[in-house]
DNA sequence: TGACGATATGTTATATTATAACATCGTCAA
DNA sequence: TTGACGATGTTATAATATAACATATCGTCA
């Protein structure tokens, strides 16, 4: 079966990232397009800029990228593109980190788990049905009714263990 | 069995919040001791603030109530004393409300997970093995090793539920 | 068409959270 | 007693985020 569009997996050997990026906006266009909401000019950039790597991005980096073609742009324009991003599902905030990343999986509602890499700064977004209900079944337990769950991990991928043996 | 020295249960009815205070002062005087660490009356006095309720503090809050007995304090007197008390386990940040909270079991090290009422804010700390490795083990399977846990969760706590469902 | 309403963006100012850098103080031990 | 270290004082500033109001753009309907 052809993972035509998907994102690649997470810490994924390098790939194509350009593909990824446009399949991003693609996504995004289409997703925007069946629920009228109006992926303008510079929220598609701003989403741009989020899926420039795998890595969260702060708002003030995006912001100073997004000067180089929007001279006029101030700490509003960015900010509140990335909340229409997040309304829609198409970027995650990392609370740990104060930045944000894109969304692999924008199609449906999901709850989702980051895991974070320290070293590389590369973050997976996993979307595990047993982590998330254990989560519920416990808050459940206890009479918490739950609306959203946070789960960032952080610690070393793949990639980066060798060097966090080496150098700790 | 008497529960001598734990903390009220998680969105526990009213309970004598003094005590809670003062047996959580207690626990932090008598782990430092053990670690040689210094519990400096500025740092009790900023665990005091912490543990005013059980909803999480932000610094700044923190830094306003700490005037009133410590005329000269700055944001640094403040943070620097918070560095302290989340080295030595004795208060979690909520990474996801920028603010400070108890830690309800400093005597061990644990991975802890976080239920924020939205509502009233209370927010209990648990330590559920189901979920912490539920993360390792899918975190495990992806070659990612883990350092660090942050799982937050927002929500409507037991004693806030009708008033969520009526006013929604 | 063109005027209106709604949504999006521009612009300025400011709030909130956190840290850097260096000075001073206090305590303990050699 | 002095020197080293850890804690605190002090001033300044960095980093992140929002408020408030002005202007522009887009789609719709008279």
């Amino acid at each position: 079966m052809p993972l035509s569009r998907a994102q690649p997996s997470p810490f994924q050997a390098s790939h194509d990232h350009d593909s990824c990026i446009d399949e991003a906006l693609d996504r995004a266009a289409q997703l925007c397009e069946e629920r009228d909401a109006r992926l303008t000019a510079l929220r598609r950039e701003v989403l741009a800029l989020v899926w420039r790597g795998h890595e969260p991005v702060g708002a003030y980096a995006m912001l100073e990228a997004l000067r180089r073609s929007h001279s006029g742009a101030a700490p509003p324009t960015v900010y509140r593109a990335l909340d229409f991003l997040i309304e829609h599902g198409l970027i995650h905030r990392i609370e740990s980190l104060n930045a944000y990343v894109g969304c692999s999986r924008p199609e449906r509602p999901h709850v989702s788990q980051f895991l974070i890499c320290g070293r590389c700064g590369a973050t997976a977004e996993l979307d595990d049905p047993m982590i998330a209900e254990a989560v519920l079944r416990r808050a459940g337990e206890l009479g918490f009714a739950v609306e959203r769950q946070t789960i960032e991990v952080r610690g070393s991928c793949p990639r980066c263990q060798p060097a966090a043996a080496q150098a700790p």
